[in-house]
Formats: C-alpha cells, structure tokens, sequence
DNA sequence: AACGATCTTGAGGCCGCCCTCAAGATCACG
DNA sequence: CGTGATCTTGAGGGCGGCCTCAAGATCGTT
C-alpha cells in the first residue's frame, strides 16, 4: 500500500515538477539538477528525495511533452494526402523541438537511451513514420528509396540546428527542413 | 630573439603534436589534456609548458586539416561546371568532417569562436561559397533563394550526424547529405 | 665535471557537478 | 499539546577536468 504523502511532500514535488518542466524545456534534460531545486525553492536533497536521479525527473516531467509529440503524429496520419500527412509529421517533430529543448534533447539523442514511456513515444512515433512513408511511397509522393531509418539524422540534425543558431537565426532549421522536404519529394 | 629549444623539449613539443593531431581527430577537440599527454608519454605540466591552454593546442594542431580543408575548396572553385563545383564543396567539406572530428566540431561550432588561423580558414571556405553559391545561382543550377548563410545549418547538422550514427550507420550522414543536395538543386 | 639555464614533473588547488545521510524541522493524529 | 512518523536540509564525499608551481631532473656549455 502506498502512503498518503504528507502536504509539504506534494507542495515541494509539484514545485519540483512544475520548475523542471520549464527549467528542462528552456535548457535542456543536461541542466545542473541543483538549478532545478534552487529554482523550486528547496534543497537538492529534496529533489532526491523525491526522483531517484536525473532520469527519474526526466521521466516524470515529460508527459506532457510526450503527449504532445504523440498528437501531432496521430493528427497527421489522419490527414488524408499522403504528401500533407508527411510533411506534418516532419515538420510538426522538428517545431516541438524547438520549442521544447527537453525534446529537441530526447529526439536529438543527446540525452542516453530512452527508456520507460520516453521510448514508448519514440516507438510510436516511428510507427507512424513507418506507416506514413509507406503510404508516401505507394502514392507515389515520396522519394522510393526513402526508409525509416532516413527520419533519425533528420532529427538529430534540427536539434543541432536549433541549438547552434540560437536567437540569431531562429528560423534556421525551418529554412533547412524546407531544403530537405523538396529533396525528399517525388520531383513532378 | 627566439631562444632555440633544448632537444627533449623539441622531442616532447613533436610528441605531444603527433598525439594531439591523433586524438582530436579521433575524438574531438573537446577531449581532455590529460588523455593527450599520457598517450604522448609526457606529463600535464609538460603540456602547458609548450602549449598555453586546449585553444593553443587546437590552433597549433590544426595546421594540416585547415589546409585539406582549402585545398578542397579550391579545388571545387576550381571545376566548370557550376553545379559540380557547388556539389563538390559541400561533399568535399562533409567528408572532411566525417574524416577528422576535430574538422567537425569546429566546423559544427561544438568548439567556441574560431580564431586566429581557424577564423582565417574558415572565412576563406565561406568565400568560396558566396563565390559558388552565386556562379550556381546564375546558372541557373542552384535554387534561387539560397544564401550562404544556408550553409552553416548544413555543417553544424552534418556534425550531428556523423557524431550520433557513429559506427552503426556510417553512412548516414551521406544519405542525408543526398536528400539536402537534391533540395537544393533547382529542379530540371 | 660542474654549473646555470632550461625543462619536466605530479601533487594539489579549484571548480562544477553528482548523490548521500545524519541531524533537525515539520506535519498529523490521538 | 505531545509524540512519532515523515520530510527537509546542506555539508560533504566522490569524480573528473583545468591549470599552476615549487622541487627536482636534464641539458649543454665552458
């Protein structure tokens, strides 16, 4: 049986929940644990006290997230062309990416093996770039030599992207993304 | 007047090179001097005896790869046609990445503002590109609303890739690379 | 060989980060 | 209000990396 936590316990866990998102999403899953607590207004200890390691948190924190990246995969295997459905996908990825540095971070493999409901997401979502492509393909919309493992450097690179241009060039990756769309379409 | 060295020095300012070219190009600019020294069979002091910190030894060190690094563009400025010489540069800068991670990081800009003759190298690649990227606009061969600053966002990714595909998916980055080239090709 | 100039050495200070744990604070219940 | 269970705290140990510097080794010159 599991124990009723005590008030301050659920105070300082929300705390810790609220600010890690924020904290994760602006400076990504690698930020010092401590910025995190101090931020929350409580001590490290806390924070261990309540999430095993940075891990713990990460995978506490991302639901939101995750659900989020799920969305999008499922409204775009919705749509009914297949060249629509794609660049949805693609492009709604890479934009949660950006906003989110604790994604750009996961999709981007800078963060270890996903693990738990992080890489349940990941599988999800590539079940639906599976099945996107293959329609993608079949109509006649994708380049035929296209395969999953192609969507992978897609990501890690926009994550780079992202990172390296900063708020110099904030539509950097988009202009990229826009070069390798056409490159990955049928040529009409 | 420059004092001459004493003979061991020379002998471990030699070693300490030959290991650093080594090591940066296996595992990266950021790796740590310790690890250099030992495999140079010298010790930490000795290290920061001949070189003043990673940023002199980086500079000292990257000679030879800067130098692949023009040859490659000039050779490319160097072909006829316009489309060859645009293809050539990028493939030619990406392999040079995928060859020598130290090219990468700097190139990715993994490794802080390039100066000195890394600075100096790299403007020159840029030129090389402002110079392709307009040849292969006129000709008609290039996509019309590319602009140098395009090209950064394919070097950074490329880094990326190469670094997160490791050993498993060698090639990834050229697939990739493939996909870019062909959207920004002006569609015949 | 002997001496001073030059060079090497590596322990150690510093920093940032991870995570732990004993002591103390707070809560909740009778 | 008192008492025990629960929770918080932050100093501190560990680790890995940067860089320094006083002591000692080596060189080369006379």
């Amino acid at each position: 049986m599991v124990r009723a936590l005590r008030s301050d316990a659920v105070r300082n866990r929300q705390r810790l929940l609220e600010t890690a998102t924020e904290v994760f999403a602006t400076a990504g899953v690698g930020v010092p644990l401590e910025s995190i607590a101090a931020r929350a207004g409580v001590s490290i200890g806390t924070l261990y006290n309540h999430f095993s390691d940075r891990d713990g948190l990460v995978e506490a924190v991302l639901g939101e997230a995750l659900e989020r990246l799920m969305a999008v995969a499922d409204a775009a295997a919705g749509l009914d062309d297949p060249w629509a459905a794609f660049e949805a996908l693609v492009r709604g990825t890479c934009e949660l990416q950006a906003q989110d540095r604790a994604v750009a971070d996961i999709l981007g493999r800078r963060y270890p093996p996903p693990t738990g409901t992080v890489h349940a997401a990941c599988d999800h979502l590539m079940d639906r770039f599976v099945e996107i492509i293959e329609r993608g393909k079949r109509a006649g919309v994708l380049r035929h030599d296209l395969v999953v493992d192609d969507i992978g450097p897609i990501m890690w690179s926009n994550a780079r992207i992202i990172e390296a241009s900063g708020t110099e060039m904030p539509d950097a990756w988009r202009r990229h993304l826009g070069f390798i769309l056409d490159g990955l379409r049928t040529p009409s």
